[in-house]
RNA sequence: GCUGCGGUGGUGGAAUGGUAGACACAAGGGCCUUAAGAGCCCUCGUCCGUAAAGGACGUGAGAGUUCGACUCUCUCCCGCAGCACCA
């Protein structure tokens, strides 16, 4: 834009984001000003900060309004700890391995490679417009083999330690597209997200890793960080650890025992049957043609039987998630003819299969008390089995169960059992389980709800998992053997893993990446990468072509910001064994625990439970300074379009940063963004409202030009100012940006009805706290006052700024947060409360000074018109005093 | 069903036991302007009262604790999120 000479200096009187945004943001890098100091041998005692965002997914579809929001917030977080001298790390990288990337390659016919490197400078391109103070130096990118090497790395570790192992799991499967499917690749319907086709589970080998190992740890070091009430409850409900006992059964007639698994042994008297799951070994073993039961069984169970159970656990193990909602909870079954004996009692208990039993709970088979579970219940009414009652609840009931709502599954009294009759089930549960133990009936056990994390994917766009099958070392054990077998298709083969400086396992280069119809990842389909000397005995072997999920990558990006530059350095020849996480140790432990980590409640039993998982191995073996990662975690709530709904192409409601800054600029951008609402609540876009963030921060621009050079300001003014100091970092700290911006917005509302205005110090001061949320117009208007008061001081006709060496120390952002005077904070003048009765009736404004002391507010209280109306007649029965609050007469 | 969070004007929201509705949006009116825009000023919970004064009601519903409750306790209703035939 091209200006007269003359128009110049009216020009700058506006608010011009575009012409101040970008020319600060390169300034700003330019001078690495955001950079984090690692901590310098002995030196720099500066505490440390890190801050962490969950480093993004790079999508084709650019920056979404909601990563501003969050990282808007957090940059005001980061911003303000550093006014406070703390040496903040607040870095950002890329998490770019996974199906999107995938998928937005097949749509897009890019090579993901290609996609993923467009798709990073796009949103570089839109979060450097934002004027975010990341640490550009620390970038990582998890598809980098530099980094992947030591993803790959990490694996080699669990699987040294037996964490890592196969076996055969249910996965997704697609008849139509003929590939295996990720969970989230399946509808809640069930059907295949891109081809609508109805999915199936197969069995398939595939790579675990025992977090399950870990539960109570994840579980018990909740205690120990600081986490949303939310974000921990979902932990520990994930995690569901159950104590209990598993009750053994003798089936009677054969030699067989069932085993369940129980956490209300204390009904056990009342037990009338048993319910295998169709997945339970013994309903296999019934069905398998070498199922011989003696001659005296054979009665019971005719052939005719075992057909009907047949056809129920095939129809049972094909059912969708469809039909089983469509079934909703009704309860079906089928007898086996067998019986076994509850030994507590000698009674029988028919065994029956029943599909509302779930393989992979407990043991898989349950021990039916249908007077106290209502899902036992059900099933015991559809079959037709015997209710007892061994509890009576509160309401003193003692009368058969017949209905649902009678079922007493909560407090209550034992009856009918025996031993156990009148006490309470709490001391119940504790006596039988002892009894149980002692007759060696059963064994207590811990029961839970997580299960070992699926560590393998079908598909190109992931890391390669480091291990090679060789079938000759299996076969002929090779020098001090050592590896896992897997069988595969009937043979044997031993996993070796690769060796370690023979990381990374590069991902090939493929031109076909679209997931191939033998359900193998399409590496399966290159040879020559495929086929490999087995690094143990050097004889022919077959890569793993299996890739990890995308958690991978994330599952330790925090720790490789610490020392991102060395990723790598080591040349791929050579021999020696690195370990990065060994040799960074002293940076490591500077950094660890993240002191914030900010990011999405759907990340709460997925990222942020397996990144736990993970470091606390790394801590296990050595590497990680101590057992938590995070200190505390944050989450923010999703934006949503402007007509309520999620933002989504196909609503036409998305929001797009770049036209919203290219409008308002990214400062009113990021203002908006804290101002709409509660950082954690979930919001809908509003334009109308950015406007008014846009007229904020015009007045701000206006008023830091025009009224902020008065000689003194008032007395009024300058608490208002101490006041809004306090509060903005009160706010920030709290995480309260929505307040801490109407603070804001208030100040300037009385700086604009002021009289005189701000003195140049004042201004300074109100620019340092506006700085974390709009850096570049405190900033610009920063610079301006400084550079006047130094062309009126020194005469230096300075047009620009004073950005000279050592640059960084000029900038607002450099700036020692400001502390409020607290004797300038005691209102001088106060307003007392006249109350009778608990209602306000009256209110007296005046100097503290004098509107003190309970004698003279009764006083004045009792000669105002208004109050005497309502105490005229009244006896007083009690006065209330606040002092410097409220006055309240209680009268009879 | 379980767990967690929430329910306050036309709207987003503020208020952590002491004047409910800060701040902002929308709406209406005015100033300025040839006009538009921008900017500035005023009104803005509901009802009664003539506009003022003044009053009554009011934070999902009901009860309780308290001199005083959006705030604490209990019961219920509704919404959102996560998990769910978990034995």
């Amino acid at each position: 834009m091209v200006k007269k000479t003359g128009e110049a200096s009216r020009g700058e009187q506006n608010y011009d984001p575009g012409s101040i945004e970008e020319k600060w943001q390169k300034a700003w890098e330019k001078e690495g000003f955001y950079q984090a100091k690692d901590p310098p041998a002995g030196g720099d005692k500066a505490e440390k900060f890190y801050v962490l965002i969950e480093f993004p997914y790079p999508s084709g579809a650019g920056l979404h309004v909601g990563h501003v929001r969050s990282w808007s917030a957090m940059d005001a977080y980061a911003r303000k700890k550093r006014m406070e001298g703390f040496n903040v790390l607040y870095p950002i990288g890329w998490d770019a391995f996974g199906l999107p990337a995938e998928n937005y390659a097949i749509k897009n016919k890019i090579h993901p490679s290609v996609a993923v490197s467009e798709n990073i400078a796009s949103f570089k391109r839109q979060i450097k417009s934002l004027g975010l103070s990341f640490d550009w130096n620390r970038e990582v990118n998890t598809t980098d083999p530099k980094y992947y090497k030591w993803t790959q790395w990490i694996f080699l570790q669990f699987l040294k330690k037996g964490l890592a192992y196969q076996a055969d799991v249910p996965v997704n499967w697609c008849p139509s597209c003929k590939t295996t499917l990720a969970d989230e690749e399946v509808l809640p319907n069930g059907t295949h997200e891109r081809c609508g086709a109805k999915t199936e589970k197969r069995m398939r080998k595939q790579w675990l890793l025992a977090i399950t190992k870990y539960a109570d740890r994840l579980l018990e070091d909740l205690k120990t960080v600081d986490y949303p009430e939310m974000v921990a409850q979902q932990q520990v409900n994930w995690i569901g650890r159950k104590e209990g006992i598993n009750i053994t059964y003798q089936v009677l007639g054969i030699k067989y025992q069932v085993e369940c698994f129980t956490t209300r042994p204390d009904t056990n008297f009342g037990a009338t049957f048993i319910v295998l799951g169709p997945e339970h070994p013994f309903v296999a073993s019934l069905l398998s043609s070498k199922f011989n039961p003696s001659t005296k069984l054979r009665a019971r169970v005719q052939s005719a039987k075992l057909e009907e159970i047949r056809t129920y656990v095939e129809k049972a193990k094909n059912k969708s998630e469809i039909e089983r909602i469509a079934e909703g909870r009704k309860k079906t079954g089928v007898f086996t003819g067998f019986y076994a004996v509850n030994d507590l009692n000698g009674k029988k208990l028919p065994i029956y299969i029943g599909d509302f039993v779930l393989g992979h709970v407990g043991t898989g088979a349950v021990i039916g008390v249908p007077g106290h579970d209502i899902r036992d219940f059900e099933f015991a009414k559809a079959m037709d089995i015997p209710i007892v009652r061994v509890v009576v609840g509160p309401d003193g009931d003692t009368s058969e169960i017949t209905k649902p709502e009678q079922v007493q599954e909560a407090a209550g009294t034992m009856v009918n059992s025996e031993f156990l009759d009148g006490l309470d089930i709490m001391a119940a549960k504790e006596k039988i389980m002892d009894h149980i133990v002692s007759k060696g009936w059963g064994e207590k056990v811990v029961s839970y709800h997580l299960r070992d994390w699926v560590f393998s994917r079908q598909h190109y766009w992931g890391e390669p998992i480091p291990v090679v099958y060789c079938a000759n070392c299996a076969t002929n054990k090779i020098s001090n053997f050592k590896f896992q077998i897997s069988n595969i298709k009937g043979k044997d083969y031993a996993i070796v893993p690769v060796p370690e400086e023979q990381l990374p396992v590069e991902l090939p280069y493929l031109e076909q990446y679209e997931p191939a119809t033998t359900g193998e990842s399409p590496l399966a389909t290159v040879s020559d990468w495929v086929n490999v000397a087995c690094p143990n005995c050097g004889g022919k072997a077959r890569r793993e072509t299996d890739t990890m999920p995308n958690w991978a990558g994330s599952n330790w990006y925090y720790l490789a910001y610490l020392f991102a530059n060395k990723l790598g350095v080591q040349s791929s020849k050579s021999t020696r064994e690195e370990n990065i996480f060994k040799e960074n140790q002293e940076v490591i432990s500077y950094w660890i625990p993240v002191d914030i980590y900010q990011g999405g409640f759907e990340h709460t039993t997925l990222h942020l439970l397996y990144s736990r998982f993970v470091y606390k191995f790394l801590f296990d073996i050595g590497v990680a300074p101590a057992p938590e990662p995070y200190a505390k975690r944050r989450s923010h709530g999703i934006v949503l379009g402007p007509d309520g709904r999620k933002m989504s192409k196909s609503f036409g409601n998305v929001i797009n940063p770049d036209e919203i800054v290219k409008k308002f600029g990214a400062d009113t951008l990021r203002i908006y963004e804290m101002f709409m609402g509660p950082f954690d609540q979930t919001i809908a876009w509003n334009e109308a409202s950015v406007e008014g963030c846009f007229r904020f921060l015009k007045r701000v621009w206006h008023l830091g030009i025009i009224k902020a050079s008065a000689e003194k300001t008032s007395a009024g003014l300058l608490q208002k100012l101490q006041k809004t100091i306090k509060k903005v970092g009160e706010d920030i700290e709290w995480m309260k940006f929505n307040t801490a911006v109407s603070a804001m917005m208030e100040f300037v509302n009385d700086w604009q009805d002021d009289k005189e205005g701000l003195s140049v110090q004042d201004a300074k001061q109100f620019f340092l706290i506006l700085a974390p949320f709009a850096p570049h117009a405190a900033e610009e208007l920063f610079q301006r006052i400084r550079n006047q008061e130094l062309g009126i001081k020194e005469k230096i006709r300075q047009p620009r700024l004073t950005w000279r060496q050592p640059a960084h120390h000029n900038s607002v952002h450099d700036q020692k947060w400001p502390e409020f005077d607290a004797s300038l904070l005691v209102e001088k003048e106060v307003t007392i409360v006249v109350q009778v009765n608990g209602k306000v009736r009256d209110v007296f404004r005046g100097q503290r000074s004098e509107v003190r002391g309970q004698k003279t507010i009764e006083q004045l209280a009792k000669e105002s018109a208004k109050v005497q109306k309502y105490l005229e007649g009244k006896k007083i029965k009690k006065v209330v005093y606040v002092e410097g609050k409220l006055i309240n007469f209680v009268t009879v």
